[in-house]
DNA sequence: AAGAAAGCGTAGCATACACTACACCTAGAA
DNA sequence: TTCTAGGTGTAGTGTATGCTACGCTTTCTT
């Protein structure tokens, strides 16, 4: 059985050197590169240690424990991430070119192999780790629904959609372009998409929901 | 780091006598209880044994080893789950109504807490596991997705339906009624939606998808 | 230059845990 | 009743691993 975590969460420590902000960022690179590889109960903080080239007292004073590495990892690829979602002329266009923009990018996202290690890890830690779970939704798939639901709310007002529940239809749109692709990709069982079969099949989405978004006024 | 899994397999033991089977039996329930409330890694043999009241020498004698007795257990438990998928009138009702059966009855399926937590160890596991992975793969998502093609394939047959990529358009039909729901249950943000809100969801989306089916054709 | 703050490195503790060995018991078929 | 395959229980073994202690060095500020 693991033991509990410690009472005292040691708080982290934020280093204010040039050296040490170093040594943090290295820290968090190798527990990205072995965390987002082996996962998370199957790296030591040994191992990264050994990766990163620093020394165990270091990571301790940065990070308290392991689960606070692993935290820290994932907010700083976080905000890495969903950085350029939309271009700023992203109203200007057909709402198809837009749908299309949205469901291109999150499919490239997603397809992406450190994106799907994160992924993977934060699913099977979040029973034990809840705020991380919160925290990467926020960061990742919610943003992304939000910036979607913003949109269709800006069409619906501007007359160029029909009235509707925003924020369900982001959710549809974003879980049909995805589809099984990405379970598929999350347990490896085939080759990534291509750029152009990602591109065929969010065209196809875009069509088919904006289809059916217009045609379901009475 | 962990050793590697052992040369041979330890090959399986099937018991042939009463005794055998029940035990069998006891020791994967114990194994399903703990390992999906816990995590395959935050569970020892020795909890599993403690649990089913058996003895670990049969527990090894019948599995192998650790993964073994997960493999089982996963196994075991995608027989009994996708049994009961569709009624036999299927064919015979609305499109519509055809769809939201299968919307409903997926959704169901993916809120629910067991189905959750194996959804979370196998997309864990899945880089050390891959067989696993595609088993857990053809035994659910995958048989989910092949009945909706084989209807749709049928609807387009019988010409209620026009002509289309079936097995992608059930993608991403499948993938419309999950939408953001799935991985907010996995994260365990929210509470489960309730059958209600499951319903209303569906029809939205069945009829959406309906509606841009039809509208498709030029 | 001095002193503090941060980093380094090694050594080790305490424990958890997968898996094995071994000796003994039980059930049920012959 | 006896024979035997399979079940039980306990006691290990080897090792991995999270985390701490501690003494030394480097860097930065004043």
């Amino acid at each position: 059985m693991s033991s509990l975590p410690p009472r005292h969460p040691t708080a982290r420590h934020s280093p204010t050197t040039q050296r040490g902000l170093k040594r943090r960022e290295a820290l968090l690179d190798a527990a990205q590169r072995l965390f987002l590889e082996r996962g998370f109960s199957q790296v030591s903080v040994n191992d990264i240690v050994a990766e990163a080239g620093g020394s165990l007292s270091t990571l301790y004073r940065h990070f308290g424990n392991k689960e606070g590495l692993f935290q820290a990892m994932v907010e700083r690829r976080s905000h890495h991430v969903y950085a350029t979602l939309t271009g700023d002329d992203i109203d200007e266009l057909p709402v198809e070119a837009a749908l299309i923009r949205f469901g291109t990018s999150l499919l490239h996202k997603a397809m992406d192999d450190e994106a799907l290690g994160i992924y993977r890890e934060v699913v099977a830690e979040s029973p034990r780790q809840p705020e991380l779970a919160r925290r990467f939704f926020d960061a990742g798939p919610g943003r992304m629904r939000r910036v979607v639901t913003d949109y269709l709310d800006r069409r619906i007002a501007d007359g160029r959609l029909p009235h509707g529940d925003t924020a369900e239809l982001a959710g549809m749109y974003l879980g049909m372009v995805l589809g099984e692709w990405h379970l598929i990709q999350l347990l490896q069982l085939e080759a990534p998409p291509s750029a152009r079969a990602i591109d065929d099949r969010v065209e196809r989405c875009a069509a088919l929901f904006l289809s059916g978004l217009l045609a379901r006024q009475p």
